[in-house]
DNA sequence: TCAAAAGTGTTGGAGTTACACCCATGA
DNA sequence: TCATGGGTGTAACTCCAACACTTTTGA
């Protein structure tokens, strides 16, 4: 087992919830790096794919069911984890608001989200890998209809809004946001309409993955 | 050893001449797929970072020297390797036309240049290990100066032209891309010219790595 | 009736595309 | 002088950014 490398996988998962991005974290329960934060993830085992191990740990360490998963990079650096020469392939997941909270099923293991905004002091690298998750997060969601997986399958136009003014960090024309987001025909306007608090009620929307799908075929591409 | 994950590294190195784009390949020694074309590589040392394995592969087995090397992508699934449970992590990377003659320097191992448009059947999954990296390569040179590393340090406009048609596999405009190009403003136009066989001598330009870093920390963005 | 959020059009400017002829050189 | 590739400008159009008032509801 020694002088071996060995293979673990790190996943960034992302949730949102009033107009606040989260990324949920896991309590290291043994050294090194005891009881401080980390990302979850851990070893992959002989014969599992990477992807797999990725699903198993996050399922072993919080409980959660992911909504999309991508892989992010690999890190090799020899100086990144003091057990030795540890090799890791992160990944970056988003979840639907209804995974948001947090079943404490998976006893004595802690498992929390926390805001991008206000991380604590994490363990290894972890804290590179977050940073390149959102950066990763931030240039993938202008040209491809990733949003829609952190949020309700029927949200108002606001959320959609608000969900890119969080994670873009800036804010954000209604108006022009509305039409082009609505002229790359992939948003279906319902009947419905929900109110939420004061205010006018809103219409509600859904994503259209087929035809965001056959619009990608016919080589239309998405961009905000 | 057995019932160990191994961890290797392959590259899909891409060389330029006379508008046609190369990928350099080694004939495999060794089962499997002994005589078999395939992406330089192999397994990565104990305690050696990937990019450490990606250079020492690189000159053990081709003798070449690259100009630009990015991760791609890691390949986890469990049947890419008849010798088991084998994880590699890709590289892109480009060369310059002065590193494109090959010296036989490394006896026995064959290393050759294939025309992307010729390539001969390969090992293990690497089909679609290439695939992946001219779609990066076509993606990125648009919003990156990469191309320059394909080039000689001092260039024709229209070798930077013809560069640009052959990777993204359409013609281009010639007043309009050199309008652009020039507008970004990280060419040097030289005082020197260069006559290549027939036709009116070429000015020659040279790419500002200076200029172009100064550009991006003050946000500007390359984009063709 | 007031507060709060939703919904909606227009205009000017920038940037992109489309397009064809002259220039400099070597053979 | 001819063949070859290099170098250049303009006009139409499309796309993007900037900008403020009306509508609908609940309290």
């Amino acid at each position: 087992m020694k002088d071996q490398i060995r293979l673990t996988v790190d996943s960034v998962v992302f949730g949102y919830q009033n107009a606040e991005l989260f990324i949920l974290l896991i309590k290291r329960k043994y050294a090194p790096y005891k009881n401080d934060w980390a990302l979850p993830g851990g070893f992959v085992l002989y014969n599992e794919s990477l992807e797999d191990a990725v699903y198993r740990e996050l399922k072993e360490e919080t409980g959660i069911e992911v909504n999309y998963l991508e892989q992010l990079y690999t890190f090799g650096n020899l100086d990144r984890d003091p057990r030795g020469h540890v090799v890791s392939t992160s990944y970056f997941a988003l979840v639907s608001p209804k995974s948001f909270t947090l079943n404490p099923t998976t006893d004595a293991v802690e498992a929390e989200w926390f805001s991008t905004k206000d991380l604590p002091k994490l363990a290894f690298d972890h804290e590179k890998i977050i940073t390149l998750a959102m950066k990763r997060l931030q240039s993938k969601v202008i040209y491809e209809p990733l949003g829609f997986e952190l949020l309700n399958k029927k949200f108002p136009f606001s959320d959609l809004e608000k969900l890119y003014t969080t994670i873009l960090g800036r804010s954000i024309d209604r108006r022009n946001f509305r039409k082009k987001f609505l002229s790359l025909n992939v948003l279906d306007e319902l009947k419905e309409k929900v109110s939420l608090g004061a205010g006018r009620p809103a219409n509600l929307f859904k994503f259209n993955p087929e035809r965001y799908k056959k619009l990608k075929e016919e080589g239309i591409i998405f961009e905000i």
